[in-house]
DNA sequence: TGCCGCATCAATGCATACAATCCGGCATAC
DNA sequence: GTATGCCGGATTGTATGCATTGATGCGGCA
């Protein structure tokens, strides 16, 4: 499963303006950028050892994707507005939920073992890994939900989701790291079960949707962010 | 209601790529180009009067939005592809559920009636309306509940996939026209009514769904994009 | 007649050049 | 001391130029 090459790392032989975009993206999912700050194209192109134009082309996708924002004149990186970022969770559940149902219509034993397989792995490896690595791994198993729902568009949806709630979603892990995991597999055995009001629900109240939760994982994210920008 | 301007008409004094996007956007839903049809560059900025630089730039954010893909070499116009469009179909229809349901939770009765009202007025214009202003009154009933959703977010994402699925949409709506504004008065009826639940079945069953509908309809597209190219 | 190779051409992707605009600082006037 | 207006640098937005690459058409040859 997910042999898909769609989330786009930086190789080497693709244009410039792919590349640009790609290693933009990753820099911005690792907030190597500030919340609200302004983007200086002449000194990115320099760093990125490329020109103005694909460079430019590059962040108009952004801004198509949510990634970035266009102000009257330039680029400049979304802020963490609560208001935003509860639509943004809010979203995610809708498209999770919708994507569970749709994948228990759909997917077969074989799929559904694969998947339990992966769960396995990841409980065995989750207790002493890092925040990154727990995160691809809760990704991972949403993604494959999307894709046993075998709505291609609904799997991009939550993707761009996942790429703009990737810092708040990273704080969070912190005090969720086994919580998630039997989650993870209660949600799945409902869906081997074929209870699909039980795996909808159980996805609902897996992801994070409550105010006040998303609100403290803002806070915690401005705290990591800055950190970040200062070391 | 429906104060902002987000779908960004084409108006003068807009930068050349700002404006080259919107009036891209524009002339795709309205099937200037053929399904799988390549775009050439050179031609094209010569028709807008901008140069090919901003002329990329908005070709790529077309592409971030879907309604443009990158090939190999250039830019090409999205086929109908059967599974695609399924798809489309299928993902408007999970959002449109989960609007009308957070809708329910959150509209007032002053909201309610101001679309109420609005419904009267699309009844009593819409025997003797173009199938181009029943698109656009559908599409307004539709944003409104998003909008009453209160969530951007997802309001943002039908408009999406709204764009996408306009022509197969267009077709469609020749042959609902008196059906189109009656589930409509449902649906709001239900939401007023408190019954989320039959609000959200009313729209799941109003939106195009059956394969086989959708596939007819895809073929009256060819059919009509077609014939609009001869023109 | 059909196919292959080559040459010419057109179109893309990128870099650079230029124009317009904005921002900050500084001087001057009040 | 504060406000105001002007100037210079910096930055964005657009146009143009150039190299590369893929396509196309034509002629030769089997």
């Amino acid at each position: 499963m997910n042999k898909d090459k769609k989330p786009a790392a930086a190789t080497p032989h693709m244009s410039s303006s792919h590349r640009a975009h790609a290693q933009l993206r990753e820099q911005l999912l690792r907030s190597k950028f500030l919340p609200g700050q302004k983007i200086n194209e002449v000194s990115l192109a320099n760093e990125l050892e490329i020109s103005r134009t694909p460079l430019r082309e590059a962040l108009n996708r952004l801004v198509a994707e949510g990634l970035l924002l266009d102000r009257e004149r330039g680029f400049s990186v979304p802020g963490l507005e609560p208001e935003v970022v509860f639509d943004l969770f809010q979203a995610r559940v809708e498209i999770e939920c919708a994507t569970v149902r749709l994948a228990c219509e759909l997917a077969g034993p074989a799929e559904l073992d694969a998947l339990s397989a992966f769960l396995d792995e990841s409980m065995s490896e989750s207790p002493d890994a890092s925040v990154d690595r727990l995160i691809e791994l809760d990704i991972r198993f949403h993604d494959t939900i999307a894709e046993l729902s075998g709505n291609k568009v609904l799997r991009q949806m939550l993707s761009n989701l996942n790429d703009r709630i990737h810092l708040v979603r990273w704080v969070a892990m912190e005090g969720r790291r086994e919580r998630t995991q039997s989650q993870h597999r209660e949600i799945l055995d409902h869906i081997r079960a074929g209870d699909t009001a039980a795996a909808i629900a159980g996805m609902r109240g897996h992801i994070l949707h409550r105010k006040e939760d998303i609100l403290q994982a803002i806070k915690a994210a401005y705290g990591h962010v800055y950190t970040l920008s200062s070391a």
